[in-house]
DNA sequence: TATGAATGAGACTTCATTCAT
DNA sequence: GATGAATGAAGTCTCATTCAT
């Protein structure tokens, strides 16, 4: 019984020291996470990190590949239903975006990015390339339909597409700061969203 | 070996300082400044800086206090020209907001807030009070001259500010991010953005 | 460089910490000794001392705890041979008490204790039971059996104890003072010290 | 009036500052003394202190020689009046001798040499000179007139004068240390001692 | 005389990391 | 694979002291 223990432990070791560490990330920060603090959520020794990470950077990259991006673009590429009204088929997207991006998991990494992103510029790279760029493509498609369909100026393929997404960022932006002090009420917040921008598209 | 032992400038020393620990925190971060860093940037010894704060947050604090919210208080509150076409007007003020958000002090921080202001809950409260707070206020007076003015839909008024000013915080989040990979043209977001809310709002 | 890069002693660190770091309070006191200068005589590097203490109020606790407190209860309480005539019992207490009390690490701690006291209430109150009360309980066994024998007088159980044996306590204030310039002979000052006794009790 | 008072403030510095000195001292020892403290306590400049004296340690030597040492010589040396009973006698230099060691700057001194004296031998040797050899010469003087008087056996003289004064200095070490824990009733103890000493001379 | 400004040395402490078992 | 032990580098902060005014 205990060998087997071992035996599971032995190859959820990884991924145990990267939730723990993305628990550290997310209270305190990349530079203000200590290997030990890590350590002692996983609760392990500080050295066995060293087994299975080169060091502190490597535990974030590890959480980086190994979760997030996963985690994102699963949940953004899962196929959208495009029948029904386009307004529907819009609110559908947005809901399964802010589900993606605000995942606690997402928002860490977004923070530790936004502050400590010049010590990793290949994921911020990579994290644009998952979020941000595939954000623009779905947008461009989800678009590109409405276009067709009628219901949708030609000319809004020509926004920058930053300026319609632009209130997801911000949800993540107040959670991870004023969510206390002027909370967001998602659910209104999004019919809100939704209305806005079926104005501006239309 | 150095020029002159000592220096006089004892009213320009908290300046200097924080001046050179602004620097220091947007490439570092807080907990990723030393002092000693900022003391190096600033020319003097490390042990001045205790002689004109008492620790490192107070280093933080005199910056947000002596700097950044006097700046962005006065260049956001001053008087705006409501003159003219509705859309002149909200053109005008969006381009004195981004102005004074995106100034390279405030951004930094925004930065540090963003990532650390756990420790600071005072300051981002008052952050909050200054910039987005103070941004609704702002916006309501506008929309409502609007309203007044027979050129904006009077519904507009129960939207949540937050999804208005989106695009300015986007562009602050982009600037710390993303920006090399993926550049901002500030001047067409700018138009476009207007665009956007003019029709979102008539 | 070094000659063994490490050394496998877990177990004797501490001892050995400790042993170094009576050295150096002897020497300075506990505000004037440096956690280095305990590191370089017990010869680890300054953070081991961490490892196996809190910080440098905690090794001098361990330093009382592990090594003094026992000394001198172990020294003090054995059991007194009481047969014979009452002096010579006196003056084998006598000698035990100054055996245990003048050792060189109790009298660090008393030394410490002396001036620093008041930065370890706990310790102090500790020290106090530990040498002072229990001498007070001990004379107090000791003359009710001379009162007993019929050799001492029954009111000397009114006696302060403090007393009867400040010449313990001046002799180690003296080995910590005037030593050198004006030493105390302990034989025979034992002498005096038992024959003035003998004088008062009887 | 302003003039007056800065003359008058001028001669009494060193006062002041060793004043203040005295209380540091006597809180927090030499070592964990600050030249900063002292000099918020005197009222003045840190830098106030140097006019004055050549370093820390020249404070310390200040306060000894400006204050403690006369006061103690001049308290112990005054004359005695040696008619009347022998005990009587006895009774009012004991409680000379305690007030004038008890008092707090003579304790404060006392404490500070007691630990950190071998930083100040030369100090450490005219305390001892001006208290213990001074007490020594007095002890030998009243015993000579005891004895002269017939009121005190002749080998008396031969005693240790630390056995006959140990009290004295455990009463100072007491107010040092225990003295909250486990008080000391100076006049019942001086009643005592007197009672003990006149056994142990006649 | 008095002091504000400045600093270098050194204190404590933390922490990522290495290494032998 | 896992870890306890150890450490060096670095960081924050204190403080006695100097100097120019």
């Amino acid at each position: 019984m205990r060998e087997k223990k071992r035996q599971r432990r032995k190859e959820a070791r990884p991924e145990e020291i990267i939730s723990a560490a993305l628990k550290e990330f997310a209270n305190n920060g990349f530079a203000g996470t200590s290997i030990g603090s890590i350590a002692t959520r996983a609760g392990i020794a500080r050295s066995t990190i060293y087994v299975y990470f080169e060091d502190k950077e490597a535990v974030f990259e590890g959480a980086f590949k190994d979760r997030i991006e996963r985690a994102i673009r699963i949940s953004i590429n899962q196929a959208a239903d495009i029948n029904g009204p386009f307004d529907a088929v819009l609110r559908t997207m947005l809901e399964r975006v802010f589900n993606s991006f605000l995942q606690p998991d997402a928002l860490v990494l977004f923070k530790v990015l936004l502050t400590e992103g010049q010590q990793f510029p290949t994921l911020l790279e990579r994290y644009h390339a998952t979020t941000m760029a595939n954000a623009k493509r779905m947008l461009t498609q989800l678009l590109t339909l409405g276009v067709d369909r009628g219901e949708v100026r030609p000319d809004v393929l020509d926004y920058d597409h930053r300026l319609i997404i632009a209130p997801v960022i911000v949800t993540a932006v107040w959670r991870l700061t004023f969510e206390k002090i002027d909370p967001i009420d998602l659910p209104s917040f999004t019919d809100q969203y939704v209305d806005m921008l079926s104005r501006v598209l239309r």
